[in-house]
DNA sequence: GATTTCAATTGCATTTTGCAAGTGAAATGC
DNA sequence: GCATTTCACTTGCAAAATGCAATTGAAATC
């Protein structure tokens, strides 16, 4: 699975990145994709955060059109979508688990819970494994 | 040293990192500064992404005010300013490997060298060290 | 003393964001 | 079976951010 960034800046890898996720909102989404479980248009607005619909509405196909997330049509409840992450969604845990120890570390104010951080430092490779095991792309 | 992001969206760490560096530029200009040892104006300027002037006097104002980057007066030259990461900008060296690893491994026309994505599944973490050992923060 | 280099700043057009309200289709309640 | 609610969005519009080109003033070089 191979993501597209159609309008990208450079060669750099870490500015393909952000040529698709580079903005205040989209790896938030991810968050609650990958981290949060969570895969309705309503779920994503009811974060914390408080994303506007139709921002939401635009990085959901953003995310798409670059190959980060599909989606799939509820059967049971017709108006309803589920979204879910590619692999090459899935594959931007580590960078969520980075980003995430990060701000625990340098946030005085963090909301993350001290077992974080101290699973990070223990075993990472172990705490990524477990959270990739959760919630496997299809 | 702490990083503050004084409008932040929510408790979460994730967030906290997106309302400092939550754009398409700040994380190239520490790129350029961590992973490239940049650390004039002139030389942000220079890289292959082309940012404006304007943009990055803003970025670097913002960087130094969530405690990232420090600003040095150059006492061979008055006009020139160094800049360099402090100890919470330093810390997202980690951040930036992993978009680098995402970027290379989904990026079909990336141009990050073959031993990048090599070093990387073979040791992580000393791969890390030895990046974190060539730029230090003081 | 004139020219160049430096880190920015200014003015302005374009694009993106954010808010509030609205839409149509489908499900639920009575 | 008809009204209400819920769903995933869309629309309109003001405000903010971005991007481009030109310019600035201070300091270094020629």
């Amino acid at each position: 699975m191979t993501a597209i960034a159609d309008q990208r800046r450079s060669g750099c890898p870490i500015s393909f990145g952000l040529d698709i996720f580079g903005d205040r909102w989209t790896l938030l989404i991810l968050r609650d994709l990958l981290l949060k479980k969570k895969n309705r248009f309503r779920e994503f607005l009811a974060s914390e955060e408080l994303i506007a619909s139709n921002i939401l509405a635009d990085r959901l196909a953003r995310l798409e059109r670059a190959g980060l997330i599909a989606r799939l049509y509820d059967k049971d409840d017709g108006r309803q979508i589920i979204y879910q992450a590619t692999k090459a969604g899935a594959g931007l845990l580590p960078v969520l688990v980075e980003l995430a120890y990060w701000g625990a570390t340098h946030d005085v104010k963090s909301a993350a819970p001290p077992e974080f951080a101290k699973a990070y430092r223990t075993n990472r490779s172990g705490l990524i494994r477990r959270m990739t095991q959760h919630g496997k792309p299809r």
